[in-house]
DNA sequence: GTATGATGCCTACCTTTTCTAGGTATCGCG
DNA sequence: CGCGATACCTAGAAAAGGTAGGCATCATAC
């Protein structure tokens, strides 16, 4: 019943994966993990949603990827933003600056 | 090309019908009006979005309708909140609140 | 007078995105 | 040895919006 953990909305992952990569390289599962910290425990990103939307993201060259392996010795797949990755980060969150404005303007409203 | 009417993203429609309707008594045609000039025409609701729309809010009894006849002496379908509506309207926007916080909290990371 | 655009409603279908629910494998710890 | 965390992946379902049509009425322009 208690869900203190919302669903994200449709268009916000990728602009989240985006600003997780802006940070530095990182894994998959690494960025669930900082997407969750960053945001206090309240975004919760399923695997089954993060990596359909990784491979989409890297189709359109917005992030590239080499397997390595990180200093806990374990073999990760990880993920760097290209250079049309970052305008794309900062489109992004225009759009959704712009979004939230106009949302703000509606609730205003008396 | 320029496109300056962004799409919705998906789970703001609801809340944006119910802020519309909280306004007062309205059809559907003059909610996407009120909408649109509400946000500065930075929203702009499609027809094909919200006719759906109404009709599933109507099933979850967050809106009640009827045919009348306005002013200009057009008949059209008028929607009204219901109580429970009015509290769904809250809670969506009690989500929304938490998700640009959310969001905020990830962006403002370096 | 008739064409056109705005008002007003509706539907079928498509696309995109996310989630659910599985699967696989390795590693560390009790 | 089992179990939870780490790490990757996929198939399928669900949900929401958009596109692109259709229909009818009304006012205005030509």
């Amino acid at each position: 019943m208690a869900k203190d953990k919302a669903d994200l909305l449709q268009g916000t992952l990728d602009m989240l994966i985006l600003k997780a990569l802006s940070l530095g390289e990182l894994h998959g599962y690494g960025m669930i993990q900082r997407i969750r910290q960053l945001s206090d425990e309240m975004l919760n990103v399923e695997q089954g949603s993060l990596y359909p939307a990784l491979y989409r993201i890297e189709q359109k060259g917005w992030v590239s990827a080499r397997w390595d392996v990180h200093e806990t010795g374990r073999e990760a797949k990880f993920y760097k933003l290209t250079r049309t990755g970052r305008k794309q980060l900062e489109t992004e969150e225009a759009s959704w600056d712009r979004l939230v404005l106009a949302i703000a303007k509606v609730r205003q409203a008396t």
